[in-house]
DNA sequence: CACGCCAGTTAGACGACTCTAATATAACCG
DNA sequence: CGGTTATATTAGAGTCGTCTAACTGGCGTG
């Protein structure tokens, strides 16, 4: 009896972690995704030969998990519920810095109706509140990472892309300073031994702890020196 | 490990049941939480025995179910969250009759906080689209059920004040001919051998299916044939 | 080559929730 | 009083998802 296995929470917990480990890079074995979602191995081990089975994903000879088409269709629903959630609540009033532990619980509560919904009256958005691309209802799709904040040279003009949406705190704080994607940057200095990288943001002067700096991604424009030009700006 | 029984999805819509047969004053009898939640009996025993372990509720002498004070509280605090989540979603322009399958799956998502800024955002509504009554984030709380329009006399004025957000279609088909929370009707006419009966609302003349007659209930105000006036409004 | 480490799987168990089938209790009626 | 009927519970099983403990298999290094 029961449970089209396809609609459970926990698979859709699951093909959503391995789309992001895909998405960025990061291998997606057995012990990555076990620690993406704070599970034992044996469980993700178990519920792959249930992906699999359900012909949603497949292990490559590598070692690797890879979501199947049918899975990856999946996983992006997810990932687009989730981020016309976020979108949704930030529209609302709720911080930014909120809206993603809400979202994780939301994301699978949302019928496909009521998130076309949704999306229609947000006016169809293309970035969740940090910057993360909104997939579309169908059609091509694929995320680019840009680069952290941490590998923009000194002196660089620097355009706030994308901000990790993981640490609460980190993004109540980033807020604060007025560090969002859009948001452009110049990077100054880099104090030696792990010490903050100083960017000037809005005219204003701010040391950025080196934990930042992962959680900042976006596009750096060298900052010609004859002109004070600036190269193409993303969005 | 695990579960906290307390804040499981299952657990909460077992007092949902409770708490609505209880409302309406229909038995709360193993069979009938069955019935509700399509279920066997045999679950419904089981979960029962469950929630009283865990303190949220109690079989009387009678054969009955009680929720305890705790179950209660639990259990007015998720339908606060299902009846917020409707007014939201109708706020938002989702139709009257789909909010409340949406509610059914939301109100178990809800955190406390975001339930309470959705409150706030709303500004405290008192009526969830339908005319039911949210519960107060804290205080005393109790449902009355006003009678149904089929219990209305002939000639009587009556205000809808609650409509039954059971049947979606049926709610679909009273919203097109304006019925709603506030509309006031005048009964005319029953037409006999389980006919329709006949109701002016906002001037036109339109006759109501008997199953419909269960779902509307609201207050009757005898007309005064002398003055044409009728009675109290509520609200 | 052998040893040990690390990743991954299998084995066995448990809790939550459900079901069907069988049993017990109570209530009603000839 | 005895029998039927409705209602509730117990018994036994299955699924989903998790765990720990034990086992397997590759790979680097002494």
């Amino acid at each position: 009896m029961c449970c089209d296995l396809e609609h459970s929470e926990t698979v859709e917990d699951y093909l959503k972690a391995i789309y992001h480990l895909d998405c960025r890079g990061e291998p997606t074995t057995t012990s990555e995704i076990a620690r993406a979602l704070d599970v034992s191995a044996p469980s993700v081990s178990t519920m792959m030969s249930r992906l699999a089975d359900a012909g949603l994903a497949e292990r490559s000879d590598d070692r690797q998990v890879r979501l199947t088409g049918h899975g990856m269709r999946h996983a992006r629903e997810v990932v687009r519920r989730h981020r016309l959630v976020e979108t949704f609540l930030a529209e609302v009033g709720v911080p930014w810095d909120e809206v993603h532990a809400e979202a994780e619980v939301l994301e699978h509560a949302l019928s496909a109706n009521l998130t076309d919904r949704i999306d229609d009256w947000l006016g169809r958005p293309e970035r969740d509140p940090h910057g993360d691309p909104i997939p579309p209802r169908d059609g091509d799709y694929a995320e680019e990472w840009p680069a952290p904040l941490r590998a923009a040279p000194r002196g660089a003009r620097f355009v706030v892309d994308r901000v990790s949406d993981r640490d609460s705190a980190a993004l109540r704080y980033l807020g604060e300073m007025g560090i969002r994607p859009g948001t452009p940057l110049v990077v100054e200095d880099w104090d030696p031994f792990g010490g903050p990288l100083w960017v000037t943001v809005g005219g204003e002067r701010v040391a950025l702890g080196e934990q930042l700096t992962h959680l900042v991604r976006g596009v750096v424009a060298e900052r010609n020196p004859r002109t004070g030009d600036h190269g193409e700006v993303s969005t």
